[in-house]
DNA sequence: CGTATATACATCGTAATACGACATATTCCA
DNA sequence: TGGAATATGTCGTATTACGATGTATATACG
């Protein structure tokens, strides 16, 4: 075959079939804890990305949704429910007017903590199983 | 501190946003590929699970939504779509009538031929990334 | 300085998908 | 055989995401 070209086969399906399988593993876990102390999924991974912001300075809107890989808009609309319910608190930039800095409530920290403990150690176990998918996984053009 | 707790820090919240949000631009370019060829993103994922099938045989309704940990209901709905539009085709079980057996159609076989190829250049050069942010999730109890 | 353009956030309507509750068909078992 | 369990299907509802669009603020440039 020509170069660029790739063969897929068998291999291939089963190793990335079980890798997916493995991320919708923790992926399920994850939501159900957070759905447990009365989170949308969402909104557990808006808090941790607020608290593990890398910058200096606080996150805006704008890097929430650069973090959680959604739109601008869709950001704002989650950002709105969680002022809403207690979660989060909007201030403006004082260095841009234009953007909204993002800061966790005393509630939120409580629940983020709960539930990063959780994953802790959810991911102790996942890790080995993840990492075993994704070795499993051909180069590509050599799977079957 | 008494034995089961978790100090949970600052150290912990980096590394587990930067893994989550390696984990979402992965799946952001899954979806983008699907989408690209015409195909919802969840189809996509059923597709690779019936091609992926672990054990002999055809697999069901109810083993698709095993793997990808959905509700039964929701996977019956799901491939109620894909037959719909042409991606499978359902056919009862000889052994319990009660099942249905999942087969893809040449149209399915070779987008997911397509996507895969994507996948497997994508995921080469995530792996990488991805190890290193779930090597940088402290352990519980060390982390900040 | 003033206008054009870009950026940041917000609002509204629409679409996709998941689940709970429930229904039906088939199988298993006492 | 009768009843419980299993596999799939149907329907109504809720969540959430995005495109299109609007408004305020900032920046570039002549």
């Amino acid at each position: 075959m020509s170069a660029g070209e790739r063969a897929i086969g068998p291999g291939h399906y089963r190793a990335i079939a079980a890798f997916r399988h493995e991320l919708r593993r923790f992926l399920s876990f994850s939501e159900a804890a957070a759905t447990a102390v009365g989170l949308p999924p969402q909104q557990h991974q808006a808090l941790l990305a607020v608290a593990g912001h890398a910058g200096p300075g606080r996150p805006s809107v704008g890097s929430l949704a650069g973090h959680l890989v959604i739109a601008p808009q869709t950001a704002a609309e989650l950002v709105a429910r969680m002022v809403e319910s207690g979660l989060l608190t909007k201030s403006p930039s004082a260095a841009d007017r234009r953007r909204t800095e993002l800061a966790l409530t005393p509630k939120a920290e409580g629940l983020l903590a709960s539930l990063t403990a959780a994953h802790l150690r959810e991911l102790e176990q996942l890790e080995p199983a993840l990492a075993r998918a994704v070795g499993r996984v051909p180069a590509a053009g050599t799977g079957d």
